[in-house]
DNA sequence: TATTGTTATACTCTATAACTATA
DNA sequence: TATAGTTATAGAGTATAACAATA
């Protein structure tokens, strides 16, 4: 996101003879789900920036305090990623001290990863704030609604 | 998505003493939308692999071809994107002959952008093909789920 | 033989800052 | 003054291929 954007224009050289036409985009699904995603995206950034962390970077570090002790390429598994991408992920992680790699008890080729004091401190913080912030996105629909928008979005991923 | 995940591995190290735990992950409704979207993009991509597009660039052709015309300014913000982003974009485009520059008649400092005939071709050619797609996906659900579920989606962006 | 982690390398995507030419 | 496009530059993020250590 640029940070131009902040400061909204309203309107473009376009808009003084036409307006920005959608066309086809509003009929796939796949531009709902994308602005959606952005959306929310978008809000839980602001929540994380204080702690320099993204809403993807967030989902990883929820998945190695949940797994204590599992392996790069387990975590490779878990988000689909290439085990030179997990290495760099971590290398990431690493500097900025919230993930730690020790030796696996079981398996001298492994590290075994876990968050580290101040990576467990800033989920401690952040995961209140996160969950808060979803309830309040979702309270936008019904009880109702949210268990069927989740069931129905399983469907779409084919759960 | 790496080139080895086509190789399903049955079981883990971790799995050998303990699956997977989801933990806190399944309980946020970014996840879900998160994978929904992944699954919907990763069978999109093998469409138009055979053209070299990605689901996020048949967007982007999608509303230069709804918009002829309209200037790199233009484009930038309707996918919040900076100018200089927005240069490359096009530079890729350009020199896949997707689309062209033209001079705007109505301002000398900007471009208007439209699709050659290669960039109409593909679309043609895309368009259909994508739309059987997601109504493949869609009729996993009734049409009263389909409209819910757009409906739904549209609450969460914020409309 | 297969897997784990690593390195070297490369490519895409994105942004900021500074520039120019227009408006 | 403000905007459109560009360039130089930089930083994520991702992948492939080849390697040593270990299973």
């Amino acid at each position: 996101m640029p940070a131009e954007a902040t400061i909204k224009r309203i309107d473009s050289h376009l808009s003084r003879r036409a307006k920005l036409q959608k066309g086809l985009l509003p009929g796939l699904l796949g531009s709902h789900l994308h602005r959606a995603e952005q959306a929310l995206f978008g809000r839980m950034q602001r929540i994380l920036a204080g702690h320099g962390i993204t809403p993807s970077e967030f989902g990883i570090l929820l998945l190695i305090n949940d797994n204590p002790g599992f392996s790069q390429s387990d975590l490779g598994r878990a988000i689909n990623a290439d085990r030179s991408t997990v290495v760099a992920l971590i290398d990431r992680f690493e500097s900025r001290k919230l993930v730690q790699r020790q030796p696996s008890p079981y398996d001298r080729r492994s590290h075994a990863l876990r968050l580290t004091e101040a990576g467990q401190k800033a989920m401690r913080d952040l995961v209140p704030q996160v969950q808060k912030h979803e309830q309040e996105i979702l309270s936008r629909l019904t009880v109702d609604e949210q268990t069927q928008l989740i069931d129905l979005l399983n469907k779409i991923s084919g759960e």
